[in-house]
DNA sequence: TATTGTTATACTCTATAACTATA
DNA sequence: TATAGTTATAGAGTATAACAATA
């Protein structure tokens, strides 16, 4: 076997690599942590959203999302309202100063994300993406097991 | 934007899944961290190493590297000798012990990885090695003029 | 009884830098 | 003065579960 060619390896390894040039923008310009960030964009995308489907849409647990509600909040980014249909629950909103965050973060990841995806065509983006799903696929079957 | 869609999103979900279902192997069964195990694999790869090389050929910093190898010295799974050529490094080598606990997590991780892949043709393998390759450029680019 | 969301706590990882010994 | 490697320490992130309120 050979680490580097090791897919597991080079995939922890460039995900890494990505990540942390990604989260030095909102890290270090705005101060979010990746769980804030990304609360933020599921927000922004799907307007109010109850805090469970805000657990499935960023890949969190409701801890990390928690807390990560608790700090936007505190910062003044986002409104919380009891759910109306189920009084355990809450609905989540950004507010205009969330939003405006928000739209002040995406064109700069954006930029990183079209200067990393810069050496591929059409086609070889379309391939990651078909591979990157399949091994998804094929992933969540192995945790699933384990 | 959208979340989902969005690279480095999906890239850093999977490799935390690929990663975690890999990782199961090695600490639950062996009892290694994720840096022990790079150190041996990169060991039984290339036989005796220099500290240095190791550093480069793992991706890990020299502090984890110091932790691995110490720790897996003290198990009894490599031999760390002076460099006859610079007095300040050290030659790191597998021990029998070693190279026996390579031998057995190898299959077991590498079954994993046949798992991951199964449903890419080897034409679908090649583009998403290729795609994965390019990307990796980029953000090296990326990241040094951070 | 089960679920939503919060909090506490312990644990692991990471980052920074101070330190030694050699070069 | 710079480098190899070690150690210390603080900070961030993660995991587990206990808990209150509601279903």
């Amino acid at each position: 076997m050979n680490l580097q060619d090791f897919f597991p390896y080079r995939l922890a390894v460039l995900a890494e690599a990505v990540s942390r040039s990604i989260a030095l923008v909102y890290t270090a310009r705005f101060n979010l942590t990746r769980d804030e960030w990304r609360v933020l964009a599921a927000l922004a995308e799907t307007g109010a959203m109850k805090t469970t489907h805000v657990i499935e849409h960023t890949t969190l647990d409701k801890m990390q999302v928690s807390r990560a509600v608790k700090q936007l909040a505190c910062d003044g980014y986002l409104d919380r309202t009891g759910d109306p249909d189920d009084g355990r629950g809450y609905v989540l909103q950004l507010t205009p100063q969330g939003r405006t965050l928000y739209r002040k973060v995406v064109p700069m990841v954006q930029a990183r994300e079209a200067f990393l995806l810069e050496d591929l065509t059409p086609e070889e983006r379309a391939a990651l993406d078909s591979a990157l799903r399949k091994v998804w696929l094929r992933t969540h079957r192995l945790v699933r097991q384990d």
